[in-house]
DNA sequence: CGGATCGTTGACAGGTATCAATGCTGGTGG
DNA sequence: CCACCAGCATTGATACCTGTCAACGATCCG
């Protein structure tokens, strides 16, 4: 989790405008001038699987952009449990609740080897009083944190559990052209749908005799058509 | 929904400044020569129990606060059935997606006798370009639509149908000193909860019975100690 | 007063949680 | 290099819970 001395050194600047992915990332839209703005260093570090970016009510004072990887965002129920509220990708941004200056509203943890940089809140305060070009990506990117939302809501927390597992693996392979893409442990599965871990095995378990479902590693293939017939 | 000819004639400025719940609504932090940048009309007229504010999909020109009463945002599935995925009271702001350039992502139905101001979208991005005092207000908005989801995910859709309906009772209490609230209907309750409306219906009966429960028209009034016990 | 709508209840089949035991696998240290 | 271990996945048995289909009661409104 500690940035290396060579990240920290070369630091965020030359790098945020040369960033491969700029185009998915909040700032995608800002100009030469915009980033003389940027007073403090954005540094970028990577995570190992089970690694803590933040916790839970934890002081904010970053923002996070996923270069690559995955990130689950968690809450703690009372009786122990937790449940997964959102998964988050390339591109997407994790903490954004601490523009708000509130604490995280979760606790974000990796699930894959995971590539961040880390942007101050401050200097996007001050950008963003400054030009214009930071709104419009904040917005939507607000927009994306209801949307995620509603789908999990609608999507994924209703109908019997076959259909969720079904929804859920459609979901995670929504973006991969290959239709392989990381399948999270039985318990994370559980978590993401609100089902135990024992039924997520069994079901999981079942497309993989049935053949809807190709494990490798951590990865898995899915027969998309059949899992769109159950859902 | 129609805004009467003397609210349309008696156009928002002014009313905004001497708004009785100004503290709660998004124009909180508005100065005075902030009003001066509102050059739409804001109107404000009523719904009646059932009648639709907005549907899903539908361009979007406005953002609505709520003076008064109780909206749901609804999101129809594939199979004909339909989700609740938030609650609007008081205060809180219906569309704000409207502010991403997109269309509503739901449909916004009354519950009860509900009071609205309409807020063009225009007006807000002016004002927000020229005024750096709206947006506090608006990543305030942004973040408590993320709260409430994720109160929704982490409370509404975990446990037993038991458990979910003495949650939600004590959510939907939350914010009356009295313990008395608005009951929705059986069938919104499943929609909520993701249970049958018949689930919902022999649970509240069972509350009833067991005195945690006192109906009255559609109103309720909890024993809070009793349903928390359950949760 | 009648009809429509909503709420309640019953019976039953199927789904899910729970408790418990047994495979499987990747990583570690000898 | 191999045996072992810890953690994860799988499977079984059972009791409980929930969805489904169906009927009936209550309430509101015209």
């Amino acid at each position: 989790m500690k940035p290396s001395l060579f990240d920290q050194a070369w630091n965020g600047v030359e790098k945020c405008k040369q960033c491969r992915i700029r185009e998915l990332v909040l700032f995608a839209d800002l100009q030469e001038d915009d980033f003389e703005q940027l007073h403090q260093p954005i540094i970028d570090f990577d995570l190992a699987p089970g690694e803590t970016l933040y916790e839970e009510q934890q002081a904010s004072k970053f923002v996070f952009t996923l270069r690559s990887g995955m990130i689950k965002l968690v809450r703690y129920l009372p009786n122990g449990s937790y449940r997964i509220v959102r998964l988050l990708q390339r591109g997407d941004l994790a903490g954004i609740e601490a523009l708000n200056n509130s604490a995280y509203l979760h606790h974000a943890i990796a699930l894959q080897d995971t590539s961040i940089c880390r942007i101050p809140i401050e200097d996007i305060e001050e950008l963003n009083l400054h030009s214009p070009h930071l709104y419009k990506q904040l917005t939507a990117r607000w927009y994306k944190v209801q949307q995620d939302a509603d789908i999990w809501l609608a999507e994924l927390t209703v109908g019997n559990s076959k259909k969720r597992v079904a929804n859920l693996l459609l979901y995670l392979a929504r973006h991969s052209l290959t239709d392989y893409f990381y399948l999270p442990g039985r318990e994370d599965i559980g978590a993401l749908l609100a089902i135990t871990t024992e039924t997520a095995s069994r079901i999981i378990a079942k497309f993989k005799r049935l053949g809807y479902l190709q494990i490798e590693h951590h990865g898995a293939l899915i027969d998309k058509d059949k899992l769109r017939a159950i859902s």
